[in-house]
DNA sequence: CTTTCTGCAACAAACATTGCTACAGATGCC
DNA sequence: GGCATCTGTAGCAATGTTTGTTGCAGAAAG
């Protein structure tokens, strides 16, 4: 995978998850090395997901909309990527070889991306919370 | 995933499990709907995996390089990906959540792909051939 | 009504992917 | 030898995706 949408939202939720009051973009962008709006553009997926809720306005910013314990790491891919599963190509349809993989291979990646997505519905945002809170103590700062 | 050289390398594969003689890339590309000089530089991966063989020549072409029973789904993958895990960000590193976080999103990322691949790994090209003899018949043309 | 925020559109730069041309080199056949 | 048929690979254009950035509308607190 080429994009970094899912590390940089488990980061944030891990940074909300730590933090006592709303976070601005300004403040988790810092964080995450990257720009205020690229911020707002993942942390909006994960509103859309019900993972965060946004404040405008002064003292506002980012909170985790429940439990970190309940937020499982496949909830956080789901919500900024569309899939994990491989691309089907296209096949000459008058091939009736092609015409069968296509729909094979969809299967398979199908397969393969419930496999994926299970391994990651194993943990939660509070379980790298508890490790973050351990070795690092207990500081949201940077 | 945005690429398609999984879909296209298992449609190959099965193409040439099929298949009793060499066959050249303008064949398979017309099978697989595209440019010859993409299927060659495909099948060059899966040569370098030793899935396939190439012979120059009048009357050459790709081979399967071994039974198909023994050519996993996991096998094509890794010949043709870097990688199914998700990427890894850039924290600042002087923030302590930050520097945690990604050694664990790191680790996170690698259970699933093992998971991922043990999925792929429960099927062979075999399976596939077997199942598109059943519904396609056993013509390897297009 | 000013300041501090999010939300969003619009754009540029960088990069990945695909299709294509062109050509070097291997190989079989006359 | 000379020719036709292949692979192997470099190079390039078109397209799409991702990220960083600016700019601005609108919500909310004091």
């Amino acid at each position: 995978m080429t994009n970094v949408r899912f590390a940089v939202a488990v980061h944030v939720l891990t940074l909300l998850a730590h933090a006592q009051a709303p976070c601005t973009s300004a403040f988790i962008a810092s964080s995450v090395n990257t720009h205020p709006v690229v911020v707002r553009r993942i942390l909006g997926a994960l509103q859309r997901a019900g993972l965060v809720t946004g404040q405008t306005g002064p003292g506002g910013g980012f909170r985790i909309a429940k439990a970190a314990s309940k937020v499982k790491l496949s909830d956080v891919f789901l919500a900024v990527e569309d899939s994990a599963a491989p691309a089907s190509h296209h096949p000459n349809p008058q091939c009736p070889v092609g015409r069968q993989v296509k729909g094979l291979v969809t299967d398979v990646g199908k397969r393969a991306e419930k496999a994926f997505l299970a391994s990651l519905a194993g943990q939660t945002v509070e379980d790298l919370a508890r490790v973050v809170r351990k070795k690092a103590g207990s500081a949201a700062s940077c």
